[in-house]
DNA sequence: CCCTGATTCGC
DNA sequence: GCGAATCAGG
């Protein structure tokens, strides 16, 4: 595929719009994400600060990007009904067992040293998203699945949270939360 | 070990 | 000019 003045129009407006690079690539077929960033960038329309999937600091107040006084006179009213996101069904919702006492003591922490304090805003946290878990089974855990560990494993009332795991770490972010609290600042990171 | 954009460099 | 490989970071 080459970069034809339709597709690269199309580049321009998507990245105009914030859609990342791999979404455009998928859109235009036929080209990788690297392949779209490439010609951003030979195009001089980089810069757009959001770096990350989880960039909040969108902001972007000097967008006014209208470098060429020369009006195209392509107008093209494309009434382009964005694409449509499915959302997928919720939890898939096993029958609970009867009265599910969900201790609100007791937390489960798996590897306890002895006494920690976790934030109550952590904790609070943990008990919202433990009614929107997955409630998986151990057959269910995959590498990218929250192993915590809620209710009792003795009886019926246990389950897997089963929620994204953070990257790299073993449970979904709120559990990752109460898990490990305390962590010293690591500056550490080479391959 | 998911994602993002940024840069390099052989083609 | 192009883009895969790589880098740097959330």
């Amino acid at each position: 595929m080459s970069w034809t003045d339709d597709r690269v129009e199309i580049l321009k407006k998507m990245w105009g719009e914030g859609q990342s690079a791999s979404q455009i690539a998928k859109e235009l077929g036929g080209v990788t994400r690297n392949a779209v960033i490439g010609k951003v960038h030979r195009l001089g329309l980089s810069n757009r600060t959001t770096t990350g999937a989880a960039a909040p600091a969108a902001a972007a107040p000097k967008a006014e990007t209208k470098p060429k006084p020369a009006a195209k006179a392509a107008a093209k009213p494309k009434a382009e009904p964005k694409e449509e996101e499915v959302e997928a069904a919720p939890a898939p919702r096993p029958n609970l067992p009867a009265r599910a006492k969900i201790i609100p003591a007791g937390q489960p922490l798996p590897p306890q040293p002895s006494a920690n304090e976790i934030s109550p805003e952590a904790l609070a946290k943990v008990s919202e998203i433990e009614k929107k878990s997955k409630k998986i089974g151990l057959m269910e855990l995959t590498e990218r699945t929250c192993k915590w560990p809620v209710g009792d494993p003795a009886t019926d009332d246990f389950w897997f949270c089963g929620l994204p795991v953070q990257q790299g770490k073993p449970y979904c972010e709120a559990h990752v939360g109460v898990a490990f609290q305390p962590m010293s600042a690591r500056r550490d990171r080479r391959r």
